[in-house]
This record gives structure tokens, sequence and C-alpha cells, in this order.
DNA sequence: AGCACGCCGACT
DNA sequence: GTCGGCGTGCTC
């Protein structure tokens, strides 16, 4: 018998099956999918059985099996095809797919240790007529220890202090045994369950007349249209034939709220696995599922990757949201993953949103896709009216953040004990920083980008690489005190908010008061619980919160997220400002937003106002057709990065040229061009974009591009396939 | 990746 | 004469 594995390194040169003989002493236990260790080129390496087969027909001398690791963890069929399909999307090597799938405390790797946790129970060790012996014989705090293991045969160690316990377990009175416990556990709690709307009723019903079919749903609900609930109920109808379920969602901010309505409803049946968690936790979530003692996964991306076996149903919440696209090495799309298990299952696959992808709804309107639309909110809320306020108006008033209608409506709102979220995408205090004097500006010394300026630490960042510097009193060009703060951030803003509103509770969320775990959560419970009037944050306040009392939303520069050069960034500011917006009034009154802007006229915030996303999607779907862009035509980016710019230059030059020569001639490509931000961490950085429609060499071509780079050392690629940014 | 082999420069 | 620089090549 004859074992095929993949060894640990992931480069191009060993992206191939080595074959080992199996030991007589593993024939037994080895099975396809296992970890084992392999001897390599005179060492030990870990590996993973792809193949067992009775027949080799080459003359190489064989090796043996060393041993096999983690027995326990056993990648299936579905996850073994699954590596292959994640190469095959990405370009990446066979081995770096699977470790993409494995939690970081399973992934192949040298240091090993025990990441279980255990409870250490004490129970007797002797015969009862010994320990009456001792009973009646003796008066110390060992004999209510032994008293009280005659009534409960076992007890948590804990109890017990631990002195009393060394010496009983001298005498061999006792002995203690250590269980395996779970380390995150959350039990059901007794709720009642909202009936839907007609209208809910209605998308669950579509859905679970095809729970036996790979076919894909598109829900299209406003916000606050209840699209959990839907979830939750076509979840039950799944388990209750059996089956299991997975749900992610883009990001642990929103996780946080939906988790807890999921645990109230299902209890232990849950795992959950996004990043919040710490490397144990995340590993004990992983083996509650390996161990069939879960049915409901809930996750943020990687999470598609959860080992669920005999999987009814897949939903995708905010199917739109860039977080399902992995940015680092194999840039796959959770969609796509998606997807392919869907099919795999024969089961359906749900994505929701009230401002979908383009794509999405591009393909629900070839009816590739099926569409099912929630245009109203639950119990008939009315949607939030939105106004966009002409900042250029404000100017002559001297009001340059918070105009004067919203600042109406925020003494409004504090007057009448509601409360306030107001979005400002940017963190920091200050982004801009020049003299007056000599006109010189701060760069990152490795990235060409300007310094941040953050009050807190008074120090300048990069908000790419991190590079910080404490602040300078005097201009480093001109030494004169000409320094001004220019351009504004979410810290200026709490602090601008603070002198003009000094009664009001304020409370910041960003990147920079979020870097503790479970401060996001913290947070949020507090606004939640009223502690707070307003709510200062970028992007991560945008989604999923549901916050009852909150009656007002400002939207800060939205030109700021409109004006960034990229292909997308009209359908990103609709989705932000929408899913914004969408907070506001969930409780009983009506909500207000107010969108200050320079650009009045443009027609996506005009959209926002409208509350129109069929407007949106119709004129961005006519752009993206004139522009040759995503859904008309497939994108490819390649990065050609090194340190040297030269390197770089020639490189780029000799690729996009290769690509031409190679391509379909109805494809088109793109520069190269130097990349948006050119120079970041001292790599300097050129893109070549391709465009394609049917390009059935696209994949070839893109593979000998990357191995012929694999092998360069001055020179590397970063290829992304259909990439979210340019 | 990591280790061996190999072919040229400065040292106890 | 040998020690050691890192270029090249191979790993079941």
């Amino acid at each position: 018998m004859y074992a095929y594995c993949i060894i640990e390194y992931p480069i191009k040169t060993l992206d191939k099956a080595f074959t080992y003989l199996i030991p007589e002493s593993l024939k037994k236990t080895l099975k396809v999918g296992m970890k084992v260790l392999v001897p390599f080129n005179k060492r030990l390496v870990h590996g993973i059985v792809l193949n067992i087969t009775d027949n080799y027909n080459d003359t190489y001398e064989l090796k043996e099996i060393a041993q096999i690791e983690d027995e326990f963890l056993v990648l299936n069929k579905e996850l073994l095809e699954l590596g292959q399909v994640l190469k095959d999307l990405t370009l990446c090597n066979l081995i770096t797919a699977y470790q993409t799938m494995l939690p970081s405390a399973l992934k192949i790797k040298n240091q090993k240790s025990d990441y279980n946790k255990y409870i250490s129970y004490v129970s007797l060790n002797a015969k009862d007529s010994l320990i009456n012996d001792y009973i009646n014989t003796h008066k110390n705090k060992k004999v209510a220890i032994l008293k009280r293991l005659l009534q409960e045969p076992k007890v948590n160690k804990k109890e017990f202090d631990s002195a009393s316990i060394r010496d009983l377990l001298k005498l061999n009175f006792i002995k203690i045994t250590a269980e395996k416990i779970y380390r995150l556990n959350k039990s059901k709690e007794n709720i009642t369950e909202p009936t839907p709307t007609l209208d809910q009723q209605k998308v669950i019903d579509t859905i679970i007349s095809s729970l036996n079919e790979f076919k894909t749903f598109l829900i299209h609900g406003v916000t606050g249209s209840g699209k959990t609930l839907i979830y939750i109920k076509l979840i039950k109808k799944v388990l209750q034939e059996g089956k299991t379920a997975l749900l992610l969602v883009p990001e642990i901010s929103l996780t946080e709220q939906i988790i807890s309505i999921f645990y109230a409803y299902f209890g232990s049946k849950v795992a959950i696995l996004h990043s919040g968690l710490s490397l144990t936790e995340k590993y004990d979530e992983y083996l509650k599922i390996l161990n069939k003692d879960v049915q409901i996964v809930i996750g943020t991306r990687s999470a598609i990757f959860a080992p669920l076996e005999n999987l009814g149903l897949i939903i995708i919440d905010e199917e739109h949201s860039d977080t399902y696209k992995q940015n680092s090495n194999p840039r796959y799309h959770a969609r796509d993953i998606a997807s392919f298990r869907a099919k795999y299952h024969n089961i359906p696959l749900v994505l929701g949103s009230a401002t979908p992808s383009l794509e999405s709804m591009a393909r629900a309107r070839k009816n590739v896709y099926t569409l099912l639309t929630l245009n109203k909110r639950v119990n008939n809320q009315a949607l939030p009216k939105i106004k966009l306020v002409d900042m250029k108006e404000e100017l002559p008033k001297r009001n340059f953040v918070i105009s004067e209608e919203l600042d109406k409506e925020i003494k409004l709102c504090l007057l009448n004990k509601e409360q306030v979220i107001l979005l400002l995408n940017r963190r920091g205090y200050s982004n801009l920083i020049t003299c007056s004097n000599c006109g010189f500006t701060y760069k990152c010394p490795h990235c060409e980008i300007s310094l941040t300026y953050h009050k807190s630490s008074n120090t300048l960042r990069c908000h790419y690489c991190g590079y910080t510097k404490i602040k300078d009193d005097i201009c480093p060009k001109c030494h004169e005190k000409g320094l001004n703060y220019l351009g504004l951030g979410t810290e200026k803003l709490e602090k601008i908010l603070n002198e003009k509103y000094p009664e009001a509770r304020l409370i910041r969320m960003d990147a920079d008061t979020t870097t503790k775990k479970g401060s996001h959560d913290k947070i949020i419970k507090s606004f939640k619980n009223y502690e707070y009037d307003i709510l200062i944050g970028t992007q991560m306040i945008s989604k999923g919160l549901d916050f009852q009392r909150c009656t007002l939303v400002g939207i800060i520069n939205a030109d700021s997220t409109l004006n960034i050069p990229d292909f997308r960034s009209s359908e990103r500011t609709f989705a932000l400002l929408s899913q914004t917006s969408g907070r506001a009034g969930r409780g009983e009154k009506e909500g207000k937003v107010i969108i200050e802007t320079f650009n009045p006229d443009n027609s996506t915030l005009k959209n926002v106002v409208a509350n129109s996303y069929l407007n949106f999607y119709e004129e961005e779907m006519h752009i993206r057709k004139i522009l040759k862009y995503p859904p008309y035509y497939y994108l490819v980016n390649i990065k050609v990065c090194s340190k040297d710019y030269e390197e770089a230059r020639t490189n780029s030059l000799k690729i996009s040229t290769y690509l031409k020569n190679n391509l379909d001639k109805t494809s088109i490509i793109l520069g190269p061009s130097t990349a948006l931000n050119f120079r970041l961490k001292n790599i300097y950085r050129f893109n070549i974009t391709i465009k394609y429609r049917f390009d059935k060499n696209i994949k070839k071509v893109l593979k000998e591009i990357d191995n012929i780079y694999s092998a360069n050392k001055s020179v590397f690629l970063e290829i992304d396939i259909n990439p979210q940014e340019l």
C-alpha cells in the first residue's frame, strides 16, 4: 500500500504529491485526509495524505510514513476536494489551501501542544470501610472532604484546598480524573419566537420548498425587514430534517448581536468561529463541529470551511460585504466556496442584503439566482427620512463639520433623550499636517502616504504600515511654529462635539478604541443601555446594529468614500450610507438621517436619499457596461512587487507584453501602471489589470507567469482573481 | 523550505 | 594547506 502525500512547505516546486510506503503498524489506522509525519530530505516534515493506492510504477526508492498526527482530525472527501477547488480558484499551493481551511491550533506546524481544556475531578480510590475508619479516627479538614466524596462520587477539584488533596493522594484514598470540557458553553433561553410577517413567511416558504436542491436565493430586504427571523426559521427546519446549517456574517461587531440571538434560540447546538476568539476557543469550537456536538456554525469568512457534515443550508448575511473576500494569499471569496459546498451537498445557498452586490443582483436578474424581495420593515416601521446638506452653503456660516441642520437635530435628540450615531469614515485626529510657513507635509518614509495625527498618543502614524513617530512642535523643514492640522478624523470629531455639546455623553468606536478583546461588544452594549447619547464611529458602526433609542444618524463628509478612485467606490458608498441610515428609527419613532456633502448633485447620494437601490443598480450597471467592469467583465489584477523600483518596472512591462501575446484578442490588458499606493513598506508595486469575458487560456497563462516568478527572488507577484478593488 | 554539494578567497 | 562564503539542485 502506498500513500500519496503533500508536505508542509508552501513552495511551487514542492506543490505535488510524494509517495510513501505505509508501515504495517499504520495500515489499519491510516486514512485519506489525515495529517502525518514523513521523512523528507533527511528530516521529518508534516504532510497530508491525499490518496492511498495499491499500485506504484515508478522506480523510486520509497520511504515509510513515520507517524500519524492529530488522529481525530481527518479531512473528509468534501474538504479534500474543496482544497483543490480553492487552489484552482486562487492559484495558491494545495498545502496553503488546506492550511487556510484549518483553525490555527490545528494547522500543520512544528510545535504541538494539548489545546484541550480539562476539569479535574476528585473521586474515592479506596474501600468505603477504609475511608470510614479514617473518618472515625481523625478530626481534620480531610475528613470533611472524604465525607463529601462518600455522598458525591465526583467533585470538582477546585472546591477543595490543595494541601488536603495532596495528603489524601499520598494516602491513596482519592484519585484525580481529568475530563475535557469546551470553553464556550451557552444554553438555550426561554424566549417567545416572533411570528413572521406575511412577507417573511413567503420567503421562508419559497426556500423551504427547495431544501433538497442546489439553488441560490438572493433576499433583497430593506434594513429592518427582519432577515434574522427568516434565517432562524430556515435553520430550524433544516435541523428538523436532521441536517446542519452554516451562517456567515461579515464581521465581529455584527457577530456578537446575531450570536446572542442564536444562542437564545439554539443554545449549545451552535458553534461560533471568528477572529475575536482566542486560539484555544477556536480550537474548541472546531472540535465541537468535528465531534458532531453542534448542528449550526456561525462565523466570519473562514467559517465557510467548517467541517460540518450533512449540510442542509448555507446562508451568507450581508452578502455584499467586502470582508467575504480575503485580501491576502489565498484570495478567495467566501461566496464562491459557499457555492461549491451548496452544489456538493445539493442544498440551497441563501444570500441576504439590503444592498446586494451588483454581481449578485445581476445574476438574480438573469434568473441564475432566485430573487426574493422584502420591501417593508417589520411592523411597517417607516424607513428613515434622509436629507442631503450642501456643505458649500455652510462655509459662509463657518460650519466646517456640523451643519446648521445637523446641529439643530442633534440638540433636539439630546432634548428628547434620544440617541445619535455619527459616521465619519476616517480614524485619528487629523490626516493632513502641513506647515503654513513653508508648505511642508508629513509623509510616511516607507509608504508615500500622508501621516495621521493621533492626539491621544501625541503621535503621527501611517495607517498602512503602522510607522509611528512623536509629534514635532516645530516644522522639521523650516523650524517655524507653522504646523497646521487639517482633515478630520473621529478623534478630532469627538473633541469638536465635546466642546459643542458639553452635556452630551460621547463614545467613540473605531480601530483605535477597539483593540482589546471584547471592547467592541462593550461599546455596543453600553450605547444600547443608554449610557451614552452620541456614538461616533467609522464604518464598523454601519452594519446590523439595532439601537431602539437611536433616531438620528449623521454622516460627516460623505465625499471621502465617494472620491476614492476605484470602480467600486460608488457601490461601496451606496451600501455604507444606506446601511448606516438603516440604524435610525428602528424603535417606535421615525428615524432621520442627515448626509453632509460637497457634492449634493451626485447621483449615488441622491439614490441613497431616495432609498432607491434599484435605481442605483440600473445607473451603476450602465456605467459598468460602458467602462467594461464587473459584472460585465471579469477582472484579474496582477501586482508586480519589488524592493527595487527598476526591477518592478521592467518585469511588469515584460508581463504585460506576455499577456498581450498570449491572451484572447477580446481580453483587455491595462497597465502596467503604478499602484494606487505604489510604495508601501518600502516595496514598489506596479499594477496590471486584465478585463475579460470569455478566455479559455486565462488560468493557464496566469499559472505560467506565476510559476516563472515563484523562482524569482527579487520580484514577487500578487495575483488577485476577481479583485474587490484595484 | 532546508540541507548537501561544490567551487573560490583569507586564515590558524 | 584548511575554513567558510553562498550559488545550485534535490527532496518520495
